[in-house]
DNA sequence: GGTTGTCAATGGTTGGACCACTGGACCTCT
DNA sequence: AGAGGTCCAGTGGTCCAACCATTGACAACC
């Protein structure tokens, strides 16, 4: 099917200029030790030195300001605003090796805290939704299917009904990751019904107003989740990109 | 020392025009209902389309990628990824509007589990930080100080501590938020001392290898912050950018 | 029928031009 | 000397036109 799997033929990655330049920063960043509040130099400069256009720099520029490490003041020049971690976004951080047991563990502090949440604040239509989600995972059991559609929506609901959109946002930002474990622990033999079991558990704890038996419920099939999952996981390190020029 | 506080005479927000770019890119995924997989109209087209050059239709373009939110491919066009939340970054969600209460919630789902990981696997080194954050804390204190900066080192020792670099991440978002939440905390009268004693129970946890013990100190000292500052909070909607052309 | 060449569409990068804003130097008037 | 205004160099913001690199589909060829 495919050619020969010669690892000096593997495909050669290829990165854009603009975030060639932006690895470049935040070397520069960490290597001058630079403090927040401090100017970087002047886009023109800095694109003479890289040996790359202004457009390229101020490529850069963009994604780093939208992630929050630097300020730009119209003519006034751009500062750095935090020191930590520049330039690693969460979004890179969760691509680069794939950190499974750190996603889950990270799940799992949001999801028992938006059971929590959801069962003091969950309204009817929230209840809806989770029956609902509950139903069609069991139709998708029954097709034969492993129901992560409707195990996804669950999780979803819940999330909706703690009426956090901060804790929502960071649960989001985790989700690709999750969607994979998920998928892996389904595929379990016996681990559908047994998914569906504890669903229902936690939703009886939120529909009951019972945070307690909520975060109790949704810490124990998380952990049940995470065992089978953690049990298959190898660690391969060798995942960096090249592009270091 | 500053001019009158006005409501209308405060800096209005002038944005960019990728900014702006962005955010028509955001509605128009929301209006066209796009599924994810489904390609972008070419850059050349949205620059006509939107009257702005390309360069600016790219520089919105890098940050959406940056963000997760499309992928593109060299020569084959761009593509929706995910549709939920596009273009609110987290960092966007936390600036609009001080979404306090939200923020301490997320905090403490997210410091609780760092306490316990962090009473599992501290090792020397992250006791000596925090014995030494501790102690910093407490000449600020005696200086005539509120603390913030010994506060902030002992909170990131334990993050450190956890040897979890996707939670250390997510708690570093906040970072910025709960940074006004402290000031406000430990300016409360008679505020730093407790702080301190709370500090000193959830080290305890960790020192002593027990994770329930951790756990059930920083819940408590976060709850006891967390009434302060909310008791104080008066939600400000009003508090929209303007650049909606 | 499969291989190869061609080409239009589309993203990637550049250089230069010009505009807008900031802050300090400098000048003027009182 | 002080207050106010003006000017200007430095710096970010935007645009444009051109050219390169890659992709994918179609045509031509063997």
């Amino acid at each position: 099917m495919a050619g020969p799997a010669v690892a000096a033929l593997r495909p050669l990655s290829r990165s854009r200029l603009h975030e060639n330049v932006a690895e470049r920063l935040s070397q520069f960043v960490r290597e001058t030790h630079m403090r927040p509040g401090t100017r970087f130099p002047p886009e023109r400069e800095l694109a003479g030195q890289l040996g790359v256009s202004r457009t390229s720099i101020r490529q850069a520029i963009a994604v780093l300001e939208a992630q929050g490490f630097v300020e730009v003041r119209h003519g006034g020049g751009m500062f750095l605003r935090r020191s930590v971690d520049f330039g690693e976004s969460l979004h890179k951080l969760l691509e680069r090796r794939r950190r499974l047991p750190d996603v889950l563990e990270a799940r799992e502090a949001l999801e028992v805290k938006l059971a929590e949440l959801a069962a003091t604040r969950r309204r009817k239509e929230d209840l809806i939704a989770m029956h609902a989600a509950l139903r069609k995972m069991e139709a998708e059991v029954e097709a034969g299917g492993i129901g992560t559609d409707g195990d996804a929506a669950f999780h979803h609901a819940i999330a909706v009904a703690s009426r956090n959109p901060v804790l929502v946002r960071l649960i989001d930002e985790l989700a690709e990751a999750i969607k994979e474990s998920r998928i892996e622990s389904l595929s379990e033999p016996g681990r559908p019904p047994r998914s569906l079991q504890a669903h229902r558990r936690i939703l009886d704890g939120i529909e009951g107003l019972s945070p307690v038996k909520a975060v109790r419920a949704m810490r124990r099939h998380l952990r049940e989740v995470a065992d089978v999952s953690l049990l298959r996981w190898q660690p391969d390190e060798s995942d960096d990109g090249e592009a270091r020029a």
